[in-house]
RNA sequence: GGCUGGAUGGCAGAGUGGUCAUGCAGCGGACUGCAACUCCGUGUACGCCGGUUCGAUUCCGACUCCAGCCUCCA
C-alpha cells in the first residue's frame, strides 16, 4: 500500500496519487513575518517537513513551497512602531524564522516565495476574476463575490446561510454580500502600495497564496497544508479564487494539522502563555522540540508542557543510547525501509507516534543484537531517524552537550573520572563514590562499562 | 446558534469487534563493589447511559463535558 493521506476536502483517508508522479507539488502556508515564531507555528513546519522527507523517498522530484507573507497590516503597523521600513522589518523576522525552523531540523523548502515579489501575478489574478465576473470593484476595494461560486464553502462544510447566521461582525458597507472578501485594498499615501487598475493598493491575504501557487507550481497542486484554523476562511477563499480563475481542481489533497495547547490551555495572548521557538531553543535541543511535536499524530491536539519535553528528552536518550553502543560499527548506506512497520506507519497518514514506537522496537533489538546484526539494525535506525528528522548527531555529542550548565568542562570531568578510576583500583570505594556524587551534583552522570567509564549530562 | 473534531492507565499517546501498543514515571528481579546504562517482569486504561453481538474501549443511538472555526491567529 502506498502513501495514504487524510484529505480535509471530503474528510476521508485516500491513497496519495500525484497528478504527475514525476513532479510532486506541495505548498504549505508559511509565516506572516511580523513577530517571532511560537511553538504552534512550528507544528505544521515539522509535520510537513516530515512529509516532505517521506515523499522524497517515493518520488524523484518533490517541490515543496512555503511562502513568506511580507505584506500585511500587522507588518505595516510593526514597521511603523519600530521605525523601520516594511522591508527591513519583515526581513529581520524572516531571517529569524529561518533560523528557528532550521533549529528544529526542518529542511529548507524547495521554494520560499515572498508575497511582495509576486504582486504582478496577484494583480493579474484579480483582473481575471473581475473579467470573469467573480469579483467587483467597490470604493477602491476589489472584492470576491462568493455568491458567484456555487460550491463556495465545500472545504469548511458551510453554506452561505450558515455563515450569515453565525456572523458576528459588522459588515463593511462596500460589500455587496456579507461573505465577500477582499482581493485588493487601497493604500493610503503613507502605507506601502503598488499601482493597479484599481488605484494604488495592496493585496488581500488570501490572494497571495493563490497567485504564488499558480505562478510557481501550476493550476493544480498535489498537497496544500497548514493549520486547521486556516480552513476557513483562508483556504476556502483560495479555492474560490483559483478555481474561479482557472477552472479545474486547485488542490488534490488538503491536509491540516491540529492545534497544540500549552499546559492544557489554548496558547493565546490573553493567557500570556506564548512559547517562542527561539526561547525554547535556549533550553532544549531542537531535536527534543521536534520529537515532542511528532509524538502526537498531526491531526490530534497536542498538549505541550515542560513534562512532555522532559519525556521527549528521555525517549531520545534511550534511542541515542542504543546508537552509542554501536558507535564504531560501520553501516551500509543503502537501506530500504519501505515495507517495514516503521515506514508503513508513516505511510498511513503520517502516523508518527506509531512510527516512533517502531523506532523504540528497533532500538531494543539493537541493544540485544549479536555483533553480526548490529550494522544492519544501526543503519535502519539511522535511516528511520532521518525520515523523522532526528538521531542524526553523534551519540556522544548528544549525551555530552550540556545546555544547562557551564559549571564544569569536559576536561575537568575526564580528570575526575581518572581520579575515580584510580580510587576504584585501590578499592577505595568511598572516594570513588564521593567523586561520582560530586559530578552528579553538577549534572553529570557516570556510566561504567567493560570498556571504561563514560559520562552524560543529566 | 451553525460547522468540524475530541473524551484511552500517574503523564504523553497509538490502535483494535475476542491473548500485546509504545514511551516517560513507578515497583520487583538480573547485571554492578554500590550505582548508572541495558535486559527481564509488573498495571482488571478505554467519559456516561442504552442498543446490536456469543463477545464492544472499538459499531449504532442518546447524554455530559472539552476544543477549534464562523473576526486576515499554525
Amino acid at each position: 500500500m502506498g502513501l495514504m493521506v487524510y484529505n480535509t476536502l471530503g474528510g476521508v483517508k485516500q491513497e496519495f496519487q500525484p497528478l504527475n508522479p514525476e513532479r510532486v507539488t506541495m505548498y504549505v502556508c508559511g509565516p506572516t513575518v511580523y513577530n517571532l515564531a511560537h511553538i504552534g507555528n512550528a507544528r505544521p513546519v515539522v509535520v510537513f517537513d516530515t512529509l516532505f522527507r517521506l515523499l522524497q523517498t517515493q518520488f524523484d522530484e518533490v517541490i515543496y513551497a512555503r511562502n513568506i507573507t511580507d505584506i500585511d497590516d500587522k507588518i505595516i503597523a510593526g514597521a511603523r512602531d519600530s521605525g523601520l521600513s516594511m522591508a527591513e522589518f519583515a526581513a529581520g523576522y524572516t531571517e529569524q524564522y529561518r533560523q528557528d525552523m532550521s533549529g528544529l531540523n526542518a529542511l529548507p523548502p524547495s521554494l520560499e516565495p515572498h508575497a511582495t515579489h509576486h504582486i504582478d501575478e496577484m494583480i493579474a489574478l484579480t483582473q481575471t476574476l473581475v473579467d470573469k465576473q467573480h469579483a467587483y470593484e467597490s470604493e477602491g476595494h476589489v472584492l470576491f463575490a462568493v455568491e458567484s461560486m456555487p460550491d463556495y464553502g465545500k472545504l469548511s462544510h458551510r453554506s452561505l446561510e450558515d455563515m450569515l447566521a453565525g456572523a458576528r461582525v459588522e459588515v463593511a458597507d462596500y460589500k455587496r454580500y456579507p461573505g465577500d472578501f477582499v482581493l485588493w485594498k487601497p493604500s493610503s499615501p503613507e502605507e506601502p502600495g503598488w499601482d493597479s487598475p484599481w488605484g494604488r493598493g495592496r493585496p488581500g491575504w488570501h490572494l497571495e497564496c493563490s497567485a504564488m501557487i499558480h505562478a510557481l507550481l501550476g493550476e493544480t497542486i498535489d498537497i496544500h497544508g497548514g493549520g486547521r484554523d486556516l480552513i476557513f476562511p483562508h483556504h476556502e477563499n483560495e479555492i474560490a479564487q483559483s478555481q474561479c480563475a482557472h477552472g479545474g481542481d486547485y488542490v488534490r489533497y488538503w491536509m491540516h494539522n491540529a492545534y497544540l495547547d500549552i499546559d492544557g490551555e489554548k496558547m493565546s495572548k490573553s493567557l500570556g502563555n506564548f512559547r517562542m521557538v527561539r526561547d525554547l531553543l535556549e533550553h532544549y535541543p531542537g531535536e527534543v522540540l521536534r520529537f515532542a511535536l511528532l509524538s502526537a499524530h498531526y491531526r490530534s491536539p497536542l498538549n505541550f508542557s515542560a513534562d512532555v519535553l522532559e519525556q521527549a528528552r528521555s525517549s531520545l536518550d534511550g534511542l541515542y543510547g542504543a546508537l552509542r553502543e554501536v558507535r564504531d560499527v560501520a553501516v551500509d548506506s543503502e537501506v530500504v525501509l519501505a515495507g517495514e512497520a516503521f515506514y508503513e506507519a508513516l505511510n498511513d497518514d503520517l502516523n508518527t507516534p506509531l512510527a516512533i514506537a517502531e523506532l523504540h522496537a528497533l532500538a531494543k533489538s539493537l541493544n540485544k543484537a549479536e555483533a553480526a546484526d548490529q550494522a544492519g539494525l544501526k543503519a535502519r535506525m539511522l535511516a528511520a531517524g532521518d525520515l523523522l528528522g532526528i538521531l542524526q548527531c553523534d551519540p556522544e555529542d548528544w549525551f555530552q552537550s550540556s545546555l544547562e550548565t557551564d559549571a564544569i568542562t569536559p576536561e575537568q570531568i575526564e580528570a575526575l573520572i581518572a581520579q575515580r578510576q584510580q580510587a576504584k583500583l585501590d578499592k577505595d570505594f568511598q572516594t570513588a563514590d564521593s567523586l561520582r556524587e560530586q559530578l552528579k551534583t553538577l549534572g553529570v552522570i557516570l556510566e561504567d562499562s567493560r570498556e571504561g567509564t563514560s559520562w552524560r549530562r543529566e
